[in-house]
DNA sequence: GATGAATGAGAGTTCATTCAT
DNA sequence: CATGAATGAACTCTCATTCAT
């Protein structure tokens, strides 16, 4: 191995060590109560050494978003994989996106920031990232087109972005007025989920 | 027209000038970009005249977020007042979100769950708001019920809820990423409004 | 009665309602809880009107202090009156001075205020009330000087305003470090009263 | 010395640094005129830089009042390990009190338990060197009542408290009004002085 | 590369006083 | 006389970013 690559590795070691500390603070403090004198405090490193190796805070959360999109990638590959029907399959994903949710509520508020937030620049690779999923989730959908099962009204790329779109928007939901939900009309998350995903897939199948 | 209610429609109205000067504000540099010192700038009041009318920048948001639930109630008003089938309804509601945001992008900063909910705290009378729109789809939902048009498995409140978060992710969807999808996969925004109203519909019908 | 007169009873009149709104705000907010927002709200007044009446808000407070010296000059007056030693009469004026801090610290906090801050002006009125107290005391000095029960050493007006200054303090320490000292060192309020009394009484014996 | 120790001399110095501007501040305008601004001027910091060395302008106070009390201490144990006798400590107490005072006019603001007290919460340390302030007094105090020249009818701890009230009033009386009483009374500062150590002497001795 | 002290432009909020009506 | 809307300087505190060492 060169010194080269031993840099670079040691390089990406770094950012690593950074992004870990930076989502360990989100999830104990939120989003807006991550700083950069709580990441440095956290890594042990100086401020001025974070800056060597994210060149702004933004980027630092660039980073955390692309992570969390590849995880969600992740979870999203093993239900492609499955044998069971495409049909089944977007639901699947759907369920996916809540159990995401449920499981890093904090990811989830990058998703949210990112979708929001129209002054954060997307970067290429951010973008790469959405296009993965887009282009997996589109798979499915072509499959299914393919099968017969997809309602033939609907392009299989704009299926793909109108679901990605919606499931967000649920998410969000949910994060911000499930307890009012809840506790005004009784209408419990996995009321909204199970009502969405019927609504979805009615609206999928042909 | 005596003093008490001259003087009242005066205060009004500056309350007015100064949520005029707001969104204005908001349109030009978004959600994030508003601050009093720009308020005050607007508005040619000194910051502390603000005070006078709002007890904090919190309140002015909290305002406006009121007065875009408002308008957007009047629109969906007119659309139960129609001469049309419930589910007609139903899809001309979704319509009636992509118009008014079209119209006001900047208002619909104020229904994103989450930019705002990290900031404000959701009082009772902004909760009415959300209650009155929520209480008028839900009665055109029951409508589609009782006339048989709706699929029985969807309960009208829990229907009610989905639509408003998966329409408010589109819109969301559309601000911030709605170039990326028309330059890179040629999808328009009206192409997304399309496959999202059709697989409503056909999710919401029986 | 003419209306000269007549107006300046007015004037009075409403002089007296803003200190009494002064007297009651204080009495809940304390000292640095009064403003003039306060004070119009309180007295149904405008907050432009209460200038004609006061030229500061300093102006009322210093008159607020002036009432509460005049409200302690006529506790000590009784004292004077009473048919008991000089002595003694010292001793229960050190006693009155305890009692009204019990009955209305808020106004004791007046003589703190003006006793510390150098930065504001005793007017002449002010200290005419000074003044009068001083007297009083003094007389009763004097009277133990003549009747051979005060130490020598001791100028009558020198004694007057040491006690003055001495006592100012010892309230002072009970209002701000009296619960400290209670629950640390078990040492009352009354017990700190009695050590100074008997300390003042030994000292000013002949 | 070590890295760390110079660090850490370095931050101890520009504490340093920023406490004598405050003081100085306070001196020419007082307590009640000393705010973040005039000190990042004085010290030529920013005022992030402030800052970065005390948490809030509450905690510069309560510094600079721990400072006053540390070299009020340092005036009062000379004095315990002088050879006089104890009473004549006690009396050297009142003098070095009034020592201080003049000495450090501004200082002694921080003495004043009104002022400070209404914008200070007084912390664990501060309470600490009052605490090692009382003790020392009341251990001459304890000392006197042993040698048999204290006032059997005193509590030593009681007197401490006593003293340091009425002390501390004195001086406040000097500082407020002591202009005032030498013009129109003609008594000097000194002179009240004497006779509050003639009061205090008497009042102690058995 | 690494440091972390320093920056300084903001931010929201308060309130005694003024002045046109 | 009375009003009360308007003022605006003053206040404390935050934090992403820079740069000399």
């Amino acid at each position: 191995m060169g010194t080269q690559t031993r840099k670079q590795l040691e390089k990406e070691n770094r950012r690593e060590v950074i992004l870990k500390a930076a989502e360990k603070i989100m999830l104990e403090k939120g989003l807006h109560g991550l700083n950069l004198d709580l990441i440095a405090n956290e890594t042990q490193l100086a401020k001025g050494t974070i800056y060597l190796y994210f060149k702004s805070k933004e980027e630092i959360l660039s980073f955390l978003t692309v992570k969390a999109r590849i995880m969600l990638y992740d979870d999203f590959l093993k239900i492609k994989n499955k044998n069971i029907s495409s049909i089944d399959k977007l639901k699947a994903i759907i369920k996916a996106n809540y159990l995401f949710y449920k499981k890093n509520p904090h990811y989830y508020d990058l998703f949210s920031f990112y979708e929001v937030n129209e002054r954060l620049i997307e970067t290429e690779e951010m973008y790469k990232t959405s296009e993965n999923i887009a282009n997996l989730v589109e798979s499915i959908a072509v499959q299914a087109k393919k099968d017969g099962s997809l309602n033939p009204n609907i392009n299989p790329m704009s299926l793909t972005w109108t679901m990605y779109g919606a499931t967000v928007g649920i998410m969000q939901l949910m994060k911000v007025r499930g307890t009012l939900i809840k506790d005004k009309l009784n209408i419990s998350e996995e009321a909204l989920l199970k009502t969405f995903i019927e609504l979805m897939e009615n609206g999928i199948k042909k």
